[in-house]
DNA sequence: CCCAACTTTCACGTGAACGGCAAGGTTGGG
DNA sequence: CCCAACCTTGCCGTTCACGTGAAAGTTGGG
């Protein structure tokens, strides 16, 4: 209880829209677009409304464009992806506003649990891909086969 | 230039466009567009002009769709990966209509060559998720370690 | 041969994921 | 205080990947 003021530094300085999508690569309107969607919410608004970022904002926007591009989600599917995490959210203004250390651990614990969900998807998608990787190893294989086959009968 | 019709079993019924797609768990309107997009020629079309498609062109489709769903690939990107087995397919004609030993080599050659490609792409994707995988199983630990240090210092 | 069920091509409609513009408000250096 | 460069909220346009008829032709069992 002691020290009032515990929101010192946060020490990552506030981009605006245009520079937080240059740096993890999207354009404006998508950054507009996800938060439209629900996919995030800028850390701050400035004083005449302009949408604020930090790093934690760049994390995430990260994430979604890795889920989009690399892992090739829709939108929607992220949104689910990112559901939980979407009301820890709210809930991370809850843990900085609370020194409740019992109420810490439940959001951590969230967190915790929301991070397992989002690896089990992704190890899923995965499984799907080694899949095909071996079908295609299969199918190669076959060739070579015929291939050694051919060989064989008709050496050059 | 003996025995002039050769074009005998094929073994395998030939489907019509509903039951293939079916078969694949696609539309037929998407197999269209696939033709469309030249993804894919039906095996044969009947007397009447239907699309008529065979085992192998069943095993494309479900690629194809693996490539969608699975790998999540634009059909653009699917069309770029298929681009080589596509003009191999032309050779496909050309590998049942020649045998010259020399001739059926080249083609299975450029088809072990295509397949491997196709497994380099499908890795890359595989290492860019496993990348994100590795990177949320960090942020877990993370908070596993927050979790851990409230515990020590407030114990419940 | 007949007809219901399937298929053809053509064409317009739709939802997702933005792009781009207009009309106005905000920032911040000079 | 001024103004260029940024931002805001609409709102309409576009591309992709199909969905959904319409109008006509094909298949195949009875």
């Amino acid at each position: 209880m002691t020290d009032a003021g515990v929101r010192p530094a946060e020490s990552t300085r506030l981009l605006r829209i245009h520079e937080a999508a240059a740096e993890v690569g999207l354009t404006a309107r998508s950054v507009r677009y996800y938060e439209e969607l629900g996919l995030l919410k800028p850390a701050a608004r400035s004083e005449g409304d302009y949408r604020l970022y930090d790093e934690s904002d760049l994390e995430r926007l990260r994430f979604i464009k890795g889920l989009r591009d690399d892992a090739g989600f829709s939108l929607a599917e992220i949104s689910q992806l990112l559901e939980d995490e979407a009301a820890r959210e709210r809930d991370h203004v809850a843990y900085h506003a609370t020194a409740d250390p019992r109420e810490r651990l439940r959001i951590l614990r969230d967190r915790v649990a929301s991070f397992e969900q989002q690896t089990q998807t992704l190890r899923t998608k995965i499984g799907r891909l080694q899949a095909m990787v071996d079908e295609t190893e299969a199918r190669r294989q076959r060739s070579l086969a015929r291939i050694a086959e051919i060989e064989r009968q008709a050496p050059e």
